[in-house]
DNA sequence: TCCTTGGTGGGGAATAGTGGGGGAAAGTGG
DNA sequence: CCACTTTCCCCCACTATTCCCCACCAAGGA
């Protein structure tokens, strides 16, 4: 991220989106971790028209929505391929000067480095401690 | 590896890839080891397809989902056959000047070379203090 | 020895990523 | 309502990477 706050999103991402004529991001915080995560437009339709279907009086859902959608911001593509990430985000997440693109199929996420290189040693540990018999999620990717 | 970080894939690893039309392959981290996984392409498809489809709200899906998905990189061949191991992937298996491959049938393993003789003694004392028993995997194995 | 085949090294073109200036637009205060 | 400030966005130039190609070296077989 430079100082502006432009993140440069690589471009094998970046082709996947143009491929299909999108040229825009939505950005909003993780549910799961002190991250970010960004879906192509069109995803993030989906996501959001599916939360906006669910029974607004649920308590959960009234925090699922305060915490996706009041912090989605849609963010476009410069020429060069960078979007420009709010400071709020930027604070949520605890991003600084280096940050780590993680991608999750559809969408990625975008994390601090540290915080992530941290993360990722708990993972592993959690991995090492998971169970492997025959009906666990291991044993069912037959790894 | 020589020091643009360029690895020479076995020919003959090589030969059964192109032999099927491949020359892409994914390069991922290992969940068990300190080192990386090479897939080649059309069985990375499968593992990945495998893996968006496990329940997303359960915990070890989301912790081997952002290992493994999260960190895989696609590596193309060039022409005398070498792959292009990016930094981030290199500093996780702890791989230098020195590295070792290690088959696993469909897959193969990328150690450093120093890690990987470790590794290697270790596993040979456990395999001392292996069950040799009747229902062991030795004893499966028939050996 | 010579020829073939697999591995290595490096130069250079193309492409991706970075940084910064200036102008438009939007927000703020008088 | 108008000036002033700030933010943002577009564009250009520069730097770093990646990828593509060719030439060299080393080993094994004829």
């Amino acid at each position: 991220m430079d100082d502006k706050g432009r993140v440069a999103v690589p471009a094998k991402y970046r082709e996947r989106l143009e491929g299909k004529g999108v040229n825009k991001l939505v950005v909003t915080v993780s549910l799961m971790e002190r991250c970010l995560v960004a879906y192509p437009y069109p995803e993030w339709q989906r996501v959001e028209s599916d939360l906006v279907r669910l029974p607004s009086l649920k308590k959960e859902v009234q925090i699922i929505k305060h915490l996706l959608l009041g912090q989605a911001i849609e963010c476009t593509l410069d020429r060069p391929g960078r979007i420009l990430l709010p400071q709020p985000l930027r604070d949520f997440a605890g991003i600084g000067r280096r940050l780590r693109m993680v991608g999750q199929g559809q969408n990625f996420e975008l994390w601090d480095e540290e915080t992530w290189t941290g993360r990722r040693e708990e993972y592993l540990q959690q991995v090492g401690a998971l169970d492997t018999g025959p009906e666990s999620v291991l044993a069912a990717l037959m790894l």
